[in-house]
DNA sequence: GCCTATAGTGCCCAAATGGATACTATTGGA
DNA sequence: TCCAATAGTATCCATTTGGGCACTATAGGC
């Protein structure tokens, strides 16, 4: 989602950044495509539980704002290959730094979950 | 916006963080409190443009998330100081990622925007 | 009493988001 | 003809998001 125009303050490149990246879904299509081109149907195997409309939506989306680029093919069946563009390269260090917290984060998490586990026995 | 759960592959830490910071505003407040813990009406002003009603509703999804902490001093006028709570602190490099791509993108669009200004001469 | 400072809350609403469901188009093979 | 592969599109809908507007509470000063 593209956040409306807002007076520019110091943070803003914050939100800017976030604006174009934060649909869900977009984030993790634009970790696999760091892999090379991707197909819709690759992309949508590699995506559980991701619908044929939200993969077009976001996918169409992210072509819109430049950060991917999206290749017809002459063939049939249909082939149509996405990619990265350059600007979409560049989030790299923004993807990887996501995925670094979210990890960390989960682990966290999850350890914070098996320790309340281990202080509150089963009352079944 | 925490999404949805969804099944987790390989990418899904990248949307679990997007998840946690991706409301409007969310971001730039972070960006502001790696400065040090602030109050609601300073926070108010490094922000043009943002209501109250949702500077309110985003520092407490984000305190909702664990993000930041809040801290009410027995005062009058009230007194509520807002900071990074570890986990928060530890969004710097995502922070600090965003900011970069963000500055960098705002640069490129507006040496586009400028070729495009001189290669369409006024036709008013 | 009124105004100021601070930090909110309640209610309402338009727009956006995410998604379910059904359907579409082109070939080639059985 | 039917089915498969591919990559969609159209329509509808429930929920969420961002925000406008009015009001609230506690003191202290004029």
């Amino acid at each position: 989602m593209k956040r409306s125009q807002f007076d520019c303050a110091p943070g803003c490149p914050v939100e800017l950044t976030l604006g174009l990246i934060d649909g869900k879904w977009k984030g993790v299509i634009l970790y696999h495509l760091q892999d090379g081109p991707l197909r819709f149907g690759e992309l949508r195997r590699r995506l559980p539980g991701i619908t044929q409309r939200m993969l077009t939506k976001q996918l169409r989306a992210l072509e819109q704002d430049a950060l991917i680029s999206r290749a017809v093919f002459a063939e049939v069946p249909p082939r149509v290959e996405y990619a990265l563009s350059p600007s979409g390269h560049s989030l790299r260090p923004v993807i990887d730094a996501l995925k670094a917290w979210g990890e960390s984060h989960r682990d966290a998490s999850q350890r914070e979950a098996r320790a309340a586990a281990a202080a509150a026995p089963a009352i079944s």
